[in-house]
DNA sequence: ATTGTTGCAAAAATTTTGCATTATC
DNA sequence: GATAATGCAAAATTTTTGCAACAAT
C-alpha cells in the first residue's frame, strides 16, 4: 500500500514543498533537493507529489508553461499567476475564500481561485 | 503577424470551441472537427488555441489528466472539475464572480474560480 | 508579390512506468 | 522476511516547432 512507509526522502520532499512560497514544480523540488540529496530521482519526486495530492497534503494550483505548480499550503487562499514571469503569489483575502458547494449533488473537496495577469515587478518593466 | 488573417480553419476551430460546453482539450477539438475537415492538423489546433488565449478569446480553465482544458465562454463564471470522470461544469453564481484586483501593483486580466470534487453522476455510482 | 496559415513529421518537454535494488517496519 | 519506496532508464503523452506548400489580400 502506497503511503504506508514515510521514508526519509518522502519526508524531505514534503518539507521542501511546505517550506517554500514559490509554488514549485516537480522539477524545482528535484533541483532544489538534489543538492542535499544527490541520489534523488525525478521519478520519486513525481511519485511522491502524486501521493501528496491524493492525500490532500498538497494542492495543484495551475499549470505555467506546461509545468504543473503545486502549493504545500492547503489553507484556503487565492493565487495570482503572472503570465509574464510565471511567478505565483499568495493572496490571503477573506472575501475570496468561498468554499461552499455550488451545485446540487456535487461535492466539492477544494476550491481554487486564481487571478491571471501581470505582477508588480513585471508591471514596472514597461 | 500572427492573427491577421482569419482563415476558414481558424474560424472553425474557434466556432467549435465556442459552441461546446465540454471545456475541451486541444485533442477534443481536433477529433471533433476532423470529421468535418479531414485535412486538419493537430498542430494547427494547438497554434490557434495559443493564439486565442493571447487574444483573450479563450480561457484556460485547468489541466485534467495532463491535458489543458479551455473555455470559449469568457464571461465571468466558476467551474466544477470532477476528479473522477474529468468532466467540467459551469457555475453561474453571482457571489463567486470576483474580478477585482487583489494585490497592489498587480494587474489582473482574468480570474478563475475552480471547485474540485465529485460530480453528480459520479456521486451516484457509489 | 507579400504576408500569414497550414500539414506533416520530427523534436521537445513533461510525466509515467517497469523492474531490480534498497530501505523500512 | 515482508512490504513499500527508490533509482534508473525507457516509454508514453502532450505540446511545440521547422519548413515547404498553400491561401489570402
Amino acid at each position: 500500500m502506497a503511503g504506508k512507509n514515510f521514508s526519509k526522502k518522502r519526508q524531505m520532499i514534503l518539507d521542501t514543498i511546505k517550506s517554500t512560497k514559490t509554488h514549485p514544480s516537480a522539477r524545482w523540488v528535484y533541483d532544489t533537493l538534489k543538492e542535499e540529496v544527490p541520489d534523488l530521482s525525478l521519478g520519486t519526486v513525481y511519485r511522491n507529489i502524486a501521493l501528496f495530492k491524493e492525500q490532500g497534503l498538497v494542492l495543484s494550483v495551475t499549470t505555467v508553461d506546461g509545468e504543473e505548480r503545486i502549493d504545500g499550503d492547503t489553507s484556503p487562499h487565492a493565487h495570482f499567476v503572472c503570465r509574464e514571469c510565471g511567478g505565483i503569489y499568495d493572496i490571503f483575502c477573506e472575501k475570496n475564500t468561498t468554499d461552499e458547494c455550488p451545485l446540487e449533488g456535487f461535492s466539492a473537496e477544494s476550491a481554487v481561485l486564481t487571478y491571471f495577469g501581470k505582477c508588480k515587478e513585471c508591471n514596472k518593466e514597461n
